[in-house]
DNA sequence: TAGAAAGCTGAAAATGACTTGCAATTGAGA
DNA sequence: TCTCAATTGCAAGTCATTTTCAGCTTTCTA
C-alpha cells in the first residue's frame, strides 16, 4: 500500500535478504506509532493485535531498519533503549524527568547549527547524535507526588 | 588530606551513613583518574593496588558520589556507563566514534547558553545532561573500507 | 571503653535487556 | 513444484548492574 513499505521491500531485497512478512508487520507497526517506542511496548502492541511475533525477531529487525533509515534510536532510559520513526523528524534533544519517567521532545534550530559547526570545524563525520535533558518536569518540580512513576 | 575528601566525609555524614574506608578509597581512586572511566576499570585499578573492594561496592557507592556532586554520568558505550570527576570540569559533550570507540570531549559555550535558554523558557528544571555525537574519527573516516560491518 | 544497634561489605545469586544456537519453517529463484 | 539458504520462535546464554544475606565496621551511649 504505502511508498514506505514498498521501499522498504526493495531496501530488504536489494541487501539480498527475504521479505517477511514478520518485518513487514514489524514496520507497519512502528509507522503507525506516533510516539518513542522501546522493544518491550512495541512487542505488547503485536502481540494485543493477535500478532505472533517473538522479540528475538524485533531486535533482529530494528538494525535493519535503523540502516534502512526508517527509524532511529533517539535515548536510552532505565537500561532500554528507545526508538522513534525518522520520517518528518528533524533532530532535536529530549528532556528525560527523573522523577516521573516523562520524555518530552523540543526543538531548537541553534543545536542543530551548534553540531553542524561543530563538524565542520573538526575532521569528524557526524552521523546522529543524541541531547538528553535531565531534570524535573514542570508538575514534578512542584513537589507533587507522582502516582505514574517508573 | 584533602578539602575535597574531608567535605566527602561531611556530606556522608549529614546524610546520617557511615564513613567508611572503602567509600574513601574509592573517592580517592576516581579522582586520580583524570579520564572518564567505567566501573569496571575502576575496579581493576584497585584491584591492582591490592585493594579488596567489591565491585558491588563500587556500584553502591557511585550513586553517592553523583549526589554529593563529586562525579557525573557522562555517557553511555557499549552497554556501560562513564564518569568523570565533575571538578573543573564545565558542561561539555562527547563525540564517539562508532568504528574504533574512541571517545573525545568538547566544550563550546553556545550549548550551554542553549540550554539555559531552554530551562528559562520552560518550566523544567534542567539538572544535567549527555549530548553524545555519533560517527567516525578522523582516522576511521579515512576510507580504510572496512566488511568489519558497522 | 565496652556493647549494641544501625549501616556496610564481599560473595554469590538474581535481574533484565539484549543476543545467539538450533531445529523447524518459509521465501524466492530455478 | 523443488531446493536451499535465510528466517523464525523458543530457549539458553551474555553481561552490566542490582539485590540478598551473613558477617563485619562505624557510631553512639552509658
Ligand atoms: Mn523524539
Ligand atoms: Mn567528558
Ligand atoms: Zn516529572
Ligand atoms: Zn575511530
Amino acid at each position: 500500500m504505502d511508498a514506505l513499505i514498498e521501499g522498504f521491500k526493495q531496501f530488504i531485497k536489494k541487501r539480498g535478504l527475504k521479505y517477511t512478512s514478520e518485518r513487514e508487520e514489524i514496520l507497519r507497526e512502528i509507522l503507525s506509532t506516533k510516539d518513542h517506542f522501546d522493544v518491550d511496548t512495541l512487542y505488547l502492541q503485536l502481540k494485543s493485535k493477535n500478532s505472533k511475533i517473538s522479540k528475538a525477531s524485533i531486535y533482529r529487525t530494528i538494525p535493519l531498519l535503523i540502516e534502512g533509515g526508517y527509524i532511529q534510536e533517539v535515548y536510552k532510559k532505565g537500561g532500554q533503549s528507545y526508538y522513534e520513526v525518522t520520517l518528518n523528524k528533524r533532530p532535536h534533544l529530549h528532556f528525560i524527568c527523573i522523577k516521573c519517567s516523562e520524555v518530552k521532545e523540543a526543538y531548537d534550530p541553534r543545536l542543530n547549527e551548534l553540531i553542524d559547526d561543530l563538524e565542520r570545524a573538526s575532521n569528524y563525520r557526524f552521523l546522529t547524535f543524541h541531547l538528553e535533558i535531565f531534570g524535573l518536569c514542570p508538575s514534578c518540580r512542584e513537589g507533587k507526588v507522582s502516582h505514574e512513576t517508573q
